[in-house]
DNA sequence: GATGAATGAGCATTCATTCAT
DNA sequence: GATGAATGAATGCTCATTCAT
């Protein structure tokens, strides 16, 4: 448990020795927990505002004082997950290496938050889909700034002169397609096993089958 | 108006002298074909029941005596549009031609139906992820179909044995997303101009680069 | 019970020979009538949707079928109050007569009214004041019609010249409270009773005070 | 500032040497003005305990310290004013002079009132009528105390065996509604200038319209 | 004494569905 | 068969009040 991100940890018990504000801050980051966990079980139109206030042991009052809204909190719980996923992903890029190799870094990152976090997940992933035009726009610029991060990979393609055009665009609505099935079947728990097959969609274009074989191997 | 689908014909008035049964079909065509336009309008969760009935001038209990309720409704309209677009690439696959030829008759005929009927379009691309389990499995089961059909295409391809096993999968995944998106953005009315787009994403992966470009020049 | 208002018969039970508007229309009566009994008993701020629909035994759907909410029902109700009271009012001014004699018959009749539907006069005169903007306009525009009809009596005045500019407003004003006052303490079934002092507060300015009392002892 | 009314001074800062007491009785007399002008704003009901300490910048449970809850401040709030009101109004009383006279200094006091502490007499004249049943009794009682005080007057009058036993009454009503009208309309930053109609509303029953012009035009 | 985070009863409103006509 | 008036469960939200710090 020692290791559980933070907002997963309990309130802690007794005579707290917290300010207040860090105190609240901690209950905002349960809330959402909970909230991340109800929206992913019960999907975003079958969750009320109810069942995520029984989720996270608060009153409706509570609920409205840290939230406007369902869709105000289903928001801040995806924007939550994927600022936790950038953080993670950021850390493996940092760690350097050639671009094939850091690409390989990168999704393994990826698939260990979903076997990490597969609640968020399915919020990231599933049901940012049904939640409404807001966090679909938001959805849509998080996998547009991911195409262009892939796009920047095109220099260290041997084929750099044949790719399409909407490559990326297709890459990386592909790749979401397919973890979005992955993780709806429940296979979210064993994410890192689905490695080799991430890497064609997403590598084998600009690399090629050999080296991507290699690489998937490698890691 | 004489080559107007079945189903947007409006309804024959006065004494009418079809038998029954015909009488009740075509009344159903039309109240899908009024459901259709207001989900696409609306969007599956903006839609009550009270707006198709308006939309289809019929009374709601009408509207009972056709379906189980909303989502059934929802189903038979996304059913409609999918048997329609089916029949009209079947149609396509018919003329013959070699594999690529058929390929780019096939994404055409699509393209084609999207603009003919962009609110069937919206239904079977954007709304269906939206509403409910249902829905998503038929959607499901429809793309997969989709890439089972791609994939009969590997063997016309010169590099059939280099490709990835989730190709299929990918390409499809990325073609659905690339066409909702257009869609959502409101380029349906424009469809086929996205033909070059929609060929380098599908066949591009099959045919190599120069074949695909040559592909996209002739249609 | 058969010279009860329309909207107080009770609703015919068994096969009704009626067309469905008429059904209709007698229903909205019926829930207006219930809810002018409940707003009377429970003041316009102590009455919820609730308590209406359980009053007229209907349930909430068939409420917001006929209003746009507690404040729009309110309105209709004091509108239909109104409508009632001027009617009859009306009626009292065609018996025809001297001014005076006029004068005293729609103050009887205003009482009179009183007597016959507290409910609305209470509606009328006190709830109307805590009803809300829109109510307290109305009831203004009310009120400074009397004012003017009032003001078309200062020509049968003997102090026709000595009367000061804002005597009808005083006196509408005075009466409007008098009247509140008396049925806040429950005096309205008793309501006639208090024609002298009505005519007191009204007739004693334009007709002085033996004047008045003579018309007071006649009536 | 010096002669701010001391409810408006500001609260001293910096170590108060003041005893306890005295801090904490003039704390509250903050709150009440504060909350007096929150009332007048936004109306007794859409004022929300929220609304009062955020007005008077104090804590919730401050509030519920001074108070029993938002009708008990509303109360205290009316009655402050209403204190006050008196307090000035005793004092116009003392300066002596005859009855007219008298009468002229009190009703220019009131309309001194109204101009100086205008959110005052929107509670005191307007909101004091929709803050319940007890805020309406207290209202009642007032109006009541203010008529019995006209009544005293009548043995100045020349036509003292003539007047209406329900004179008071009416001339009361007719003040507050015609005072309320004008508040409401906004015109209480002028409110003296409305003394020749008030006098006319009050004075002219007693005295006669030709004493009751040249005692507008000495005032 | 003061604070404000937390509470939850209470309210208005929507909408899928039924059923008498 | 068609109609649409009536239903009421379900939901999101507000706000007066409490109480641990």
């Amino acid at each position: 448990m020692a290791n559980l991100p933070d907002h997963l940890m309990p309130t802690p018990v007794g005579r707290d020795r917290l300010p207040r504000e860090v105190m609240t801050k901690h209950q905002r980051e349960r809330v959402l927990a909970a909230a991340t966990e109800v929206f992913a079980k019960r999907g975003y139109q079958g969750t009320t505002v109810d069942h995520i206030v029984a989720g996270a042991k608060i009153g409706v009052g509570t609920f409205y004082g840290f939230f406007d809204g369902k869709e105000d909190c289903f928001l801040a719980a995806y924007d939550r997950t994927v600022a936790d996923g950038r953080e993670q992903i950021e850390a493996a890029l940092v760690a350097g290496g050639s671009w094939p190799e850091q690409l390989v870094n990168v999704l393994r990152s990826l698939l260990k938050l979903i076997e990490a976090d597969p609640f968020g997940a399915r919020i990231a992933l599933v049901e940012v889909q049904t939640a409404g035009p807001a966090a679909l726009a938001r959805h849509e610029r998080n996998l547009d700034e991911v195409a262009e991060l892939l796009r920047s990979g095109r220099e260290h393609s041997p084929f750099r002169d044949e790719l399409p055009a909407s490559l990326e665009f297709a890459t990386v609505g592909g790749l979401s397609w397919f973890l979005q099935q992955r993780i709806a079947v429940g296979e979210a728990t064993d994410a890192t096993k689905l490695l080799p097959e991430v890497l064609e969609i997403v590598a084998e274009p600009y690399l090629g089958e050999a080296a991507t074989a290699v690489l998937a191997t490698a890691a």
